[in-house]
DNA sequence: TGTACATCAGTGAACGCGCGTTCACTGATGTAC
DNA sequence: TGTACATCAGTGAACGCGCGTTCACTGATGTAC
């Protein structure tokens, strides 16, 4: 049963968006081709209609999951950008979370096409925090790069942690409040 | 051909190692049973005289190799500590490298024993890196916390960059420099 | 506009393969006498 | 100390299973006339 070509780039995009949910919550090697294309809502076999292969595929959810989160967050300041990202509530829901908090790990010792679109998001998601008066416009690169770093870490260092571990929550709450501290002093955003 | 029962637990504790260096390098599902002990040395039919299963195995040589970690840098001051770990040198020695940096993405979605063993990993290296003369000591444990999260993040996301990328070192360069920055002011380490 | 045919997104069975795990077996070690 | 037997670490074939991928097929869509 063929479909309309605006429907099979719909039915596509909805692969795409399902895989970077699935992925973000199990990992790459945590969901099956089978499995993800049941979730989307279809038999396996059309995946290879869509795609060259699962690596094809892991590496355009990390681009589209990465330039969501960009979206996600662009039009906040830092102070709530930093409430919002390193906080129970972004460590406790993966699959709708930071797509680099949840794959880096990952990403690492994937193919260097994968970690191409992780350093593209990366750049994509600073410049998305960087226009007039997004949450890390005024501070220079470097400060910017360090905290979405350390934001990160927060984040991946509390969900290795069992689940409410009174550790988990104090690695946020050390790491929140250190992040904001310097934000607070002028002398620092220069 | 029985073993005495020194040479079992060597082999054992072999076993072990072995795992936590290939688990750091590829992760917990890039690795299999087969393919761990023909490393180790041995066939894969000995695994379970050894281990209940591959997840028991997986708790244990997180153990192990936090353990080591913490051992390792028990000794430095924090200076040290800082440029020995958010170095290029760590980020591209995965298999000799920390434990929580390589693997807390995956630990992430493992059962509770294995994110336990992380818990008390944790908990072991803030201990090793706070005794007196130690990299940690004198600060408070939230600040304390949040240098070890600050230093992950830092090897996480520059490794999930391309290799050899400019955005990788910088990651490395931006979190180094921060780290040390309110190190250096008195003020902070009461 | 109506008809004939090519296209191709989606289906579902099948492929080889490697996974974690089990099992009967081996033979040196450890033990009982 | 020497002999007979039990133990059990290590071997390697085999298990069922799910993986990524291929393939012949379906049938509505898109196109040519």
């Amino acid at each position: 049963m063929k479909v309309t070509k605006a429907q099979a780039q719909e039915n596509r995009a909805h692969i795409v968006e399902t895989a970077s949910r699935l992925f973000r919550e199990r990992g790459y090697d945590g969901v099956g081709v089978a499995e993800l294309m049941a979730t989307a809502g279809f038999t396996h076999g059309g995946f290879y209609k869509h795609f060259r292969s699962k690596a094809d595929l892991m590496a355009e959810a990390a681009a589209s999951g990465l330039s969501r989160t960009a979206a996600k967050t662009g039009g906040v300041n830092i102070l709530e950008f930093v409430e919002l990202y390193v906080s129970r509530e972004h460590r406790d829901a993966r699959s709708d979370g930071c797509t680099m908090a949840a794959l880096c790990g990952d990403a690492a010792r994937q193919p260097e096409s994968i970690k191409a679109a992780f350093a593209n998001g990366i750049e994509g998601f600073l410049a998305a925090l960087n226009h007039e008066g997004a949450a890390l416009d005024g501070l220079a690169r470097d400060r910017q790069i360090d905290i979405l770093a350390h934001a990160i870490g927060a984040i991946v260092l509390s969900r290795a942690c069992p689940d409410d571990s009174p550790l988990a929550d104090e690695i946020l709450e050390a790491c929140r409040t250190a992040i904001l501290e310097p934000l607070s002093s002028p002398a620092e955003t220069g």
